[in-house]
DNA sequence: TTAAGTTAAGTTTTT
DNA sequence: CTTAACTTAA
């Protein structure tokens, strides 16, 4: 008896098939990532192969996480040399030892999208580009596309040779680059493309990785780029013995670059190698798998796959449509009540799952009425927020000031009566001299064309220096703390005193506390270590197992995950499959994608899923009228129950409100949720008490002011009951509520 | 020269 | 409905 006879045949295949390439396509639920899991302990154990010479690569922190903590579990001694991390900080951390052999220095920054437009800008501006005609967000698109297929700027250029608007992009992509380079700096996309350069051009290098990695798994293998394929096949190039598992149905990255032939043409890639497929489902009902099965069938050109299960018929597919998007989440917002109600699922057993993320706010202020905790994930990424991006602009500058976009982000936050003149001659006379923004900054009373507007620089450059020479002795949350104090950015948001400053406020608390636990997790903590660990976060990877929340998130970051009950809100055609796939030029290609992204959608129900759409909706502030999305008439209609709601004007809308849940859960907080939840949700109990009591005035995000008329404690959590000015008495959960003192 | 106030334009999906 | 670019007042 071992621990891989739990496995059934296919999956003991993927396990034991060790050498040489191999691809395991594997079907939704078809538990593969027990079966990287149980190939890695079989490596160890049973091959006696050397940890050290194992690597797993996954898409998201959280894959790499989860994947990790498996290994963990079950290897035991040695599992921490295992490389488990995603392909960009796998490059970033070879990157960081070895960039300089190709001409960078190895203490380069990370640029987000929001680095890269600005870039972007100011070289349209430079080169005298229409951004009428060529938008920054396409020109960037080019540039990040050519680099999914590993295209140099020089490439690039030579394709471009007839065509005057590719030679114009051609320009801009050689700018780019050069800017990038000049600022030490490399975009998402370089991260893997230079890796691929340094392995390329270093023979040395490349040898050293290849016999380090012997071994080498990659997950969510149909997600691929060219540069990422490239990359894999340069490090498996000596021993091949790589495992990548993947299925083509859930190939939702096009847009991303994510090339389908990776996974399409394996064997004609690697000719010797062995495929297995999973296909027995372990996740979900047969109805939704039938109901998956019926709609990725409608796609060609996949590789054949019958995915099935041992498990019951379950419930059919509850199908609604509504008159408007409120009715659709009042819907899901009353459903889920009724089933915490009869006690059939926790709040944390629910998803709503939408295609785009404008959809969220509709369901959110639903679920604050209704006292549903809830988690959003994706949006912003927290840490592209204003607030938490100013502060890493500080962070950055004290860290290394050749970073002159966070510099010149932060020069005059607060306001310091810096503006576009005084920088822009700053800037002329650093182009001058080629020294760096920061440098010049700092030679700012030698610079003849300020005049009298030195003076207002020089106090930051003293705080820059200042805090650079404290670093040592703080540490990176104390110094992120004397920043917010010293510069009055939290005062300043104070001083505002509004909802959206208070919610920033928490977005900073949040980020000191991320600060605080960097600190205490790692062993050599270092502002540089912090500021590349935020660098590559995504907001998926955020979420915890195990907590009392609904999750509302898109499609795209659902992939992966699993839930007892799943809603698909929005199935409409126009909006899912969304109006550009329809309209495009290859739209048979588009609509397969789009398919593809229903497909990852219902397989991620387990026992019970739920289609909602609405008649008519909203969106950008016109009223749109959709069709039943074409996907949902590609489900058999068997396995479909639910009506469709007759527009119903007598009633008014408060009354449908449940103002009182009956049964409330108490709530359990979970810790590193994503803002937006915490904005609304979170918890004003400080160590078990309150900051309001009986008689006080209170807020309401959404009810407004009220007067506490009561409080009761239960469990770990308090029922406040508020008396509001305009919206009667309610009773909430303390930890729901936000309610705030006044 | 800066900063506040006003008007115009734009939305798929994301490491 | 929200964010970015433009205009005007200080």
């Amino acid at each position: 008896m071992s621990i891989y006879d739990t496995l059934n045949e296919q999956q003991k295949l993927g396990v034991t098939t060790t050498e040489g390439p191999v691809l395991i396509l594997a079907g939704a639920g078809s538990g593969k990532t027990r079966v990287l899991t149980h190939r890695t302990a079989y490596l160890i154990e049973e091959k006696g192969i050397n940890p050290y010479h194992i690597m797993a690569i996954t898409f998201t922190n959280k894959a790499a996480g989860e994947m990790r903590e498996r290994i963990d579990a079950m290897v035991g001694y040695g599992s921490e040399s295992i490389w488990v991390s995603t392909f960009h900080s796998t490059c970033v951390r070879i990157l960081r030892r070895h960039i300089d052999r190709i001409g960078y220095d190895t203490n380069f920054t990370i640029y987000d999208a929001d680095d890269s437009k600005s870039v972007m800008k100011e070289i349209c501006k430079r080169l005298n580009i229409d951004t009428k005609i060529y938008k920054e967000r396409s020109l960037l698109a080019a540039i990040s596309s050519a680099k999914d297929e590993l295209i140099a700027p020089d490439d690039f250029a030579l394709k471009a040779a007839g065509d005057f608007g590719k030679r114009r992009q051609a320009e801009v992509y050689r700018e780019y680059q050069n800017v990038l380079k000049k600022n030490n700096a490399l975009d998402f996309d370089d991260l893997i493309v230079k890796t691929v350069e340094l392995l390329r051009n270093d023979a040395e290098v490349l040898a050293y990785y290849q016999e380090r990695f012997r071994y080498i798994v990659v997950d969510e293998y149909q997600d691929t780029n060219t540069a990422q394929f490239e990359l894999i096949r340069l490090l498996a190039g000596k021993y091949k013995n790589l495992c990548v598992v993947g299925d083509d149905d859930q190939s939702i990255y096009k847009f991303r670059g994510a090339n389908i032939y990776n996974i399409l043409n394996f064997e004609k890639h690697f000719p010797d190698a062995v495929t297995i497929k999973l296909e027995q489902n372990y996740r979900s009902t047969q109805n939704i798998l039938d109901a998956a099965n019926g709609v990725i069938a409608n796609n060609v050109g996949r590789k054949r796959k019958s995915l099935w299960t041992a498990n019951d018929r379950g419930e059919q597919i509850d199908f609604e449509q509504f008159d408007t998007a409120y009715d659709e989440a009042d819907f899901v917002a009353r459903d889920i009540q009724s089933g915490i109600r009869n006690g059939k699922f926790g709040y944390g057993d629910y998803a709503v799952l939408y295609r785009t993320n404008a959809q969220s706010r509709l369901f959110e202020e639903r679920f604050i009425t209704s006292n549903i905790p809830y988690k959003i994930v994706g949006g912003v990424n927290f840490y592209a927020r204003k607030e938490v991006k100013d502060l890493l602009a500080y962070l950055k500058t004290i860290d290394n000031a050749r970073d002159d976009l966070a510099v010149r982000r932060i020069i005059n936050v607060p306001k310091r009566g810096i503006g576009a003149t005084t920088l822009n001659r700053v800037s002329d006379y650093a182009e001058d001299y080629g020294i760096s923004f920061y440098d010049a900054l700092k030679q700012a009373d030698e610079i003849p064309s300020l005049g009298k507007a030195a003076a207002k620089i020089r106090p930051f450059v003293t705080f820059i220096q200042t805090m650079r020479s404290k670093l040592p002795y703080l540490g990176v949350s104390e110094l992120l703390r004397e920043v917010i104090e010293e510069t009055g950015y939290v005062k300043e948001l104070e001083a505002e005193d509004t909802e959206e400053a208070q919610v920033r406020i928490e977005n900073i608390d949040e980020f000191i506390s991320k600060a605080v636990s960097y600190e205490e997790n790692e062993e050599q903590p270092s502002l540089g270590g912090f500021l590349e660990e935020v660098a590559l976060v995504a907001d998926i990877d955020g979420l915890e197992e195990g907590n009392e929340y609904v999750v509302l998130m898109t499609l795209h970051s659902a992939k992966g995950l699993e839930f007892p009950k799943v809603y698909l809100a929005g199935m409409e055609d126009g909006l899912f499959p969304s109006y550009m796939s329809i309209v495009s030029d290859n739209a048979t290609e588009e609509l397969e994608e789009e398919r593809r992204l229903a497909y990852v959608g219902i397989t991620r129900a387990k026992k019970e899923l739920a289609i909602t759409c609405a008649r008519q909706r909203m969106i950008r502030g016109e009223t749109q009228y959709n069709k039943v999305s074409r996907f949902v008439k590609e489900i058999p209609a068997e396995l479909l129950s639910g009506e469709i709601r007759k527009p119903s004007y007598g009633e008014s809308r408060e009354q449908k409100l449940p103002v009182r849940p009956k049964r409330p859960a108490v709530s359990r907080q979970p810790s590193g949720q994503s803002m937006q939840a915490k904005a609304f949700a979170s918890a004003r109990t400080v160590g078990g008490s309150l900051d309001y009591g009986v008689g006080d005035r209170v807020s309401h995000v959404k009810f407004g002011n009220g007067t506490v008329t009561g409080i009761v404690e239960g469990g770990r959590d308090f029922e406040v009951t508020v008396a509001f000015d305009t919206a009667g008495t309610k009773k909430m959960f303390a930890s729901f509520a936000k309610l705030k003192k006044i």
